[in-house]
DNA sequence: GCAGCTTTGTGCGATCATCGCGCAATGACC
DNA sequence: GGTCATTGCGCGATGATCGCACAAAGCTGC
């Protein structure tokens, strides 16, 4: 029952913050299809609205967000989070996010930012954190995240063990000199965060970036999302951020629970 | 060299925020196939994730966020205002957003929330902000939004009238009754917006709803999109929105010129 | 409860769109 | 200016897609 529209997917796919801008080659390469077959594809999309062109490089049209605009305006969670997301950043200056899994990945499907009323002497520290791709959709390793911890945490213990497994024996790629690559170590970690109900991820997705995640649970008790707070900059004590913003963050899950 | 995988996208479009939760049947009336091909591709998405189903009616997955995700962050626009929008709300307790001409709509690429200081209280407020589809890819009708009305300002007499003439004798869609429908009265308004360099929109959209938006211009005086101004609420007058927001626009149109 | 009708799920062969090869043309680099 | 890599694109074979048709499942009304 499956389709070979799958490449057009695929080619959609193929666009990815590290590759903006695909010639036929490069896209028939990155979908693992030919190089005739991306042309038409890409020429397909081209036509429909969906990419830009010069003729012989393509790269994403403001088309594309039609299909998040249409998620984000119908999917619960995300109206559901995002008016609290909103206050909690206002009450206290930090950036807040609430994240999904998708497969290997964290989407985040609501954040709102850390905007401070000193003004554009604050321009040069917002922009690193937006730099960090904490902007909506993007999609942040599992592993090296807080809100991927809980939300591995949520799972059950053989859904968990599938999923360790499923990484095979590489173990989990390194993308700081913190972050936990060793399956056992990570596999301690998790039983960790579901015991204590809150994950701590300092520097293991990026040097100098603190976050602390809690679940997000239904009425019914099912984990549907995870809710985090970012800081950045001077480095916060885990025992501080734990003491200042974890009751926040509790409370705002409370808050969410019958919306969810 | 057009390809039958725009059946594919036009289911994925037939999911709009009207029509969130769609069936094989559904799906083949709004994407205009049959619906044997439209359960196949429904399914066919559904297996790659973009879509989720309970077996008989499909919708929307987070995996859609990729796109716009790819986009947000790799596009030069959404990346270079971001900031300045978060500035923006910060230090005027306003909503800010930014869009882009898609077709006959356009479509928010980026925003910034009213986020208010005194907590919980103003939450009804915001709620019924982000009510008004104000989120990231929302898109919205071009002739009742103040960027709609600069983003049509920008364009040249010929293409402006080719748009005027594409509208046929229908008219615009009216949406409130403060909406201008008549294509004559509308031109003028146009006009009137291209000698100001700036366009307000008070009710056009939505009663209690007013906006003021101004063109973002790069360095070479191009116009790349619009930024604007919402307030909600209580009626602002034109000429206090206008003494008041009006440079605040300006000084940062201004400063993000030599970025776009 | 049952009969008739509407709506939904799915198999199957014909058809037509897609595949990817191959060639020509362009541009790049010595 | 010559050579090579890369790109643009036409064409026939192939296999995936089409939509019909049938069966099963709800639904409604009596």
């Amino acid at each position: 029952m499956i389709e070979g529209m799958a490449k057009g997917m695929a080619v959609l796919e193929s666009f990815s913050p590290q590759r903006q801008r695909l010639n036929a080659t490069l896209a028939a390469v990155c979908a693992g299809i030919t190089r005739a077959a991306a042309r038409r594809h890409l020429l397909t999309l081209a036509h429909l609205g969906y990419l830009e062109t010069d003729g012989s490089y393509f790269w994403l049209a403001p088309k594309v967000l039609r299909f998040s605009g249409s998620y984000l305006a119908t999917a619960r969670l995300p109206r559901a989070v995002q008016p609290t997301l909103n206050r909690l950043a206002a009450q206290v200056q930090q950036s807040f996010s609430v994240a999904v899994l998708d497969g290997d990945e964290v989407v985040i499907i609501g954040r709102s930012g850390f905007e401070s009323k000193r003004g554009p002497d604050d321009a040069p520290q917002l922009a690193r954190v937006t730099a960090h791709g904490l902007h909506l959709g993007a999609r942040l390793p599992v592993h090296a995240t807080s809100t991927g911890q809980v939300l591995l945490a949520a799972k059950s213990k053989t859904d968990l063990n599938r999923w360790l497994q499923s990484r095979g024996e590489l173990g989990l790629p390194r993308l700081t000199r913190a972050t936990v690559t060793d399956l056992r170590q990570f596999k301690a970690l998790i039983v960790q965060v579901r015991e204590d109900d809150y994950a701590i991820s300092s520097d293991a997705h990026e040097l100098g970036v603190h976050a602390m995640a809690i679940a997000l649970r239904n009425a019914q008790g099912v984990t549907v999302g995870a809710l985090n707070v970012v800081t950045s900059g001077q480095l916060p004590l885990a025992s501080a951020m734990k003491r200042d913003l974890l009751p926040l963050l509790q409370d705002a899950a409370r808050e969410l629970r019958p919306l969810l």
